[in-house]
Parts: C-alpha cells; structure tokens; sequence
DNA sequence: GTAATATATCAGAAAAAATTGATATATCAA
DNA sequence: TTGATATATCAATTTTTTCTGATATATTAC
C-alpha cells in the first residue's frame, strides 16, 4: 500500500469545511450531479449571500469546483477531495509511530 | 450493503471536533494507544488548560473516552467513532436520492 | 499534617467564523 | 434600451471558538 505523507493545516481545512450542516447539505445534494447555484437556494432555503459564503469555503478547501455558463454558476463535488478527506480519516483510525507528527496517510483503503 | 441514517449534527460536531491541529495531533498520537494527559502535553506542548480545552472537544464529540487512575487521566481513542466518521466521509462521496436531506450513511466499505 | 503534582474548570480577552443587508456585475429577455 | 435575474462581494454585526491565567480538586509523597 502506498503510503503519502500530508500536512495537517490541509486536514483541518477539509474538515472545517465539512463542519457545517449547510455545507454537508450542498455536499449532499452535490453528490448527485452539478448543481447551480439557484437550485441548491431552492432546496436550501438560505439566504443568497449566505449560501455563496459557504459554497466560497468548499471551494476554498477544495471540496469543491464552479464554473460559470451564462447567469448560472454550477458547481460540482471534486471527487479527489473527498477520497482524500476519506483516506485521512483512515489513516487517523491506524497507529503510526509516535514520534511522528506529520500525518502519514495509508493510501486508498476501498474501490 | 447495509444503510444506517444519520443525522447532519452528529456529522458536523465530528467533523468540527477533527478541524483543528492540535486535535488531530492528539488524535494520532492516541492511535497509538492510550496516553495520559501528562504524555500529550508534554509531545505536543500546548498550555495545561488549552489541551484539557481540546480534549473535552474531542470527548464530547465521542472520539475519545478518558478514565482516571490515581492522579492521571488517560485518554483512548473511540474505535466505533473513527469508523463513523470514516463512514461519513464514504458517504458523501456517493450519489443518493435528491430529495433526500437526511445523510444516509452506507455501511463500511473496508475491514 | 504540608507540599507537590495532575487535571479540570472558569471568567475574561482575543480571534475566527457566520449572518445580514446592501450593493456591484454580468447576462439575458423584452 | 430597460428591466429582471443569478451570483459574488463587502461592511457591519453577531455568534462561536479558542486562548490565557487563575483557581479549585483530588491524589500522592514527604
């Protein structure tokens, strides 16, 4: 198994990233297929500039990408991003050597 | 594949309570095996009332579980709820029904 | 007993994140 | 052109989180 080594800060954005209910819903709904902006705030029920902060910090973690076609921005999951997220959390369930701080993740665990 | 449906709040606190370096530290040194308070502070260097700060955080969010012994307290990584957060994670990266808000966690994926 | 140690908790300060309402920009429709 | 729509951004505020220093509690050592 191949083993990469990742910085913490990286870690901590992800899952800041995922530490929001309104966020985990754009996630969610992400899973399914690129969405626009305007049909995540219908299913959302949030406030516009809201809903374009947040979709701001998943871009910014790299949960997510947009891109722009007319008035509508879509946006879709990033699928690296969560495999990656997935493959830290494995990682973080396994022992390593204590000396190490910097994170050592396992590498891809499933399909 | 089994499926177990979760709630967006249970997601958010562990994903919050794994969104900070210093816990993350704790929790990979933990992944190691149990440790005192003591151990952490000393590895990890943080002021006394910060790590116990931390801790709680961690706690409350069900990923570790402490005891006490004489003067120490030692702190254990929550097996089950690394899994939850690994299943989670596994989740999001997977398409469900749109109309479907609540998270539909899909069962483990790996031994 | 007294002193030292390990840890938790608390109050206040500081820092970071989130919300709101307003405004700006681009695009399209009429 | 005028007006409407989709979205982003900004400033001000509010809320939440984190940090610090002090103090409290329990345990053990002397």
């Amino acid at each position: 198994m191949t083993s990469v080594r990742i910085d913490l800060s990286r870690s901590t954005s992800i899952f800041h990233a995922l530490s929001d209910e309104t966020r985990l819903a754009v996630v969610q709904m992400l899973g399914d297929g690129e969405r626009c902006v305007c049909d995540l705030q219908a299913a959302l029920d949030v406030a516009q500039s809201r809903l374009s902060f947040h979709l701001k910090v998943l871009k910014e973690a790299g949960l997510v990408s947009d891109r722009k076609d007319g008035r509508w921005s879509y946006y879709t999951l990033v699928p690296d991003a969560l495999t990656e997220a997935h493959d830290i959390v494995h990682t973080l369930a396994s022992p390593r050597s204590a000396e190490s701080h910097a994170l050592t993740v396992l590498g891809r665990c499933c399909g």
